[in-house]
DNA sequence: AAATTTTACAACCGCTTCTTA
DNA sequence: CTAAGAAGCGGTTGTAAAATT
């Protein structure tokens, strides 16, 4: 899942790291620590840069370091610590014991992005690129399809006052949380919802999304 | 079953911030 | 105060594995 290792024009190694290099580092690190990343590699016998060894170590070799798993209760922190701080990765790491802060990202971007209100501005443009669409095609709000009543119906369920806070109303992550469609997602991202299913709508009456 | 697309994540790169002389 | 070097940070990339067609 990682590049093929290689050297670069300067003899340096790149690319995955290997068990064997693995153990150097942490070897020279439990003997020496790591004041000097720079100096760190020649000293301990490894071909590459100090900012890729203090990488390795921070991210993947270091002690306590949890892989995978995420709680619910760590997702929860994640999605409340990116709306106070945004993508201060290091920042949230800081409030969750034994991840870093690329892993936190990594995660964020693979798994909980979607879900983020910090969407929402994007959100609230597609709902109005939407309105424009309905008024310039004088399109009538059918139950049947897909509408701007429709739209604002959903959006209250992540629309939040200025006062209170987005996790006191929302209900947290089901067990088939993953697995259920998602309102948001699956209707109103620009993502799903093309332009061009507007068209069909107004070709077919009965269009369903 | 094979081809194609999507997802996940380790690692890289460049920029910023911090430290020290 | 300033410059240089080191460390830290966050965006991005590459690619194996999984999912889908």
């Amino acid at each position: 899942m990682v590049r093929a290792p290689y050297f670069d024009e300067n003899g340096t190694k790149k690319g995955a790291w290997s068990e064997e290099e693995d153990q150097m580092l942490i070897a020279h690190i439990q003997r020496h620590g790591h004041a000097n990343w720079r100096q760190l590699p020649k000293v301990a016998g490894l071909t590459r840069c100090g900012k890729s060894c203090r990488l390795r170590w921070m991210n993947y070799l270091r002690p306590n370091l949890k892989r995978g798993n995420y709680t619910q209760n760590e997702e929860e922190m994640i999605m409340e610590l990116h709306t106070k701080h945004g993508n201060k990765w290091s920042l949230i790491a800081e409030s969750l014991p034994g991840r870093s802060d690329n892993e936190i990202k990594n995660y964020w971007h693979s798994h909980l992005k979607k879900f983020s209100r910090r969407n929402e501005t994007k959100l609230t443009q597609e709902i109005e690129m939407t309105k424009t669409l309905e008024s310039s095609f004088s399109i009538k709000a059918n139950s049947s399809s897909i509408s701007s009543s429709h739209v604002e119906s959903n959006m209250d369920l992540y629309r939040i006052e200025d006062d209170v806070h987005f996790w006191e109303t929302w209900d947290g992550f089901s067990n088939n949380f993953w697995t259920e469609p998602f309102v948001y997602d699956n209707t109103f991202s620009q993502d799903y919802f093309p332009i061009s299913y507007c068209a069909l709508e107004l070709e077919d009456p009965y269009f369903i999304c």
